[in-house]
DNA sequence: AAGTTTTCTTAATCTACATTATTGGTTACC
DNA sequence: GGTAACCAATAATGTAGATTAAGAAAACTT
């Protein structure tokens, strides 16, 4: 069924009542997303926490010299948004739009604020999750701190052996920062090199 | 009164009933960390998470060639621990020291485990924590992506106006991450260009 | 199927930052 | 109070990766 990605992840790390599952459900929306399609734009509150089921998006920003830097890519299983503007409810200063055609289910911060009032089991949930997410960018950024872009880049092909297969490599390149001229001379001057 | 900074950042965020309060203060262990005194090293366990009252701590991984890169500076009103490894509680790869003279106060991952279970307005809290911080470790990511030495610095200066004045610069050279010879050229040859 | 857009490649040149080495100035400590 | 340990400054040289520019190869569009 439609969600059930999403709730196989709800039930790895808490356990709800069969009404409580059956009240989540009902604060969730479906939505289509077309390859290219914007989901948010910098400036805009993130008003919806989003969690992909089929496709793949990606969140960035776009620098003063109009270069893309990737936050995140979201597969199916994955949740994206600007954390910091869904927070705060205040305009934010990525762009998230989709790398292919993708189907995701979102939650309002509204409804969502509701939930841990009403199902406060939901607050481990997104505690936990948050937590995880929050390992995950301090070992980006130790890597990023101490690592060539060779390094960066291998690293990136065993994190997400699916991804690198349907990616193009300036998105590639713009996740582990280098320029996609760099990135195409590095793989073809020293191929496979590990 | 010794808890008073941490009590007040819990009741920032939550409501706790007396007893609920007290029963989290029965948790909690006073230590002191002198300067340069280790934490937690590469390869241990993190078995405590650590609020700071007074003086400095810091978190940083040592790379394959010996330099440091600083993931964390944590003065007073701060957590700080190796979140990978209190997680799954397996050894970890971050070090921890005291840059000054410390007070902290610990919470072992066991007692925290039991306090969302006794008092569960405690999920909520720390799911605030995890979000801010993980926002946080966002915005530094696209910054080390997207700007230049000059640039961080300037950011670092704003956002830790407090820490710039009591930190040596190598240690701010290894939290923006270039080497103190270059960050030294750079005050020194642009000196407050902003 | 031709045309348009996007992606990849190659190569020359350039630069931000690293590396190595030396110095002098503090602070810590037997 | 001397010596070790640490820290900042300076400078010469080196290099990973950026920039610019161009053309080739895919990949969408109609």
């Amino acid at each position: 069924m439609m969600h059930d990605l999403l709730l196989t992840s709800v039930h790895k790390h808490i356990s709800l009542l069969p009404q409580e599952e059956a009240h989540f459900i009902s604060l969730l929306a479906f939505r289509k997303i077309k390859r290219k399609q914007f989901l948010l734009q910098e400036g805009e509150v993130n008003r919806y926490a989003s969690f992909v089921i089929d496709g793949c998006l990606r969140s960035y920003s776009i620098d003063k010299n109009g270069f893309e830097h990737v936050l995140q890519f979201a597969p199916p299983g994955w949740w994206i948004g600007d954390m910091q503007s869904f927070l705060t409810q205040t305009p934010g200063t990525l762009h998230i739009d989709a790398v292919d055609d993708s189907e995701i289910i979102q939650l309002s911060k509204n409804d969502l604020d509701q939930l841990y009032a009403v199902v406060p089991m939901f607050e481990r949930f997104f505690r936990i999750l948050a937590e995880k997410s929050l390992a995950t960018y301090q070992h980006r950024l130790i890597n990023n701190l101490s690592l060539s872009a060779r390094e960066r880049y291998n690293n990136f092909c065993q994190l997400y052996p699916s991804l690198i297969q349907c990616l193009p490599q300036k998105q590639v390149a713009a996740y582990i920062g280098v320029t996609p001229e760099f990135l195409s001379k590095m793989l073809n001057q020293h191929p496979n090199k590990d």
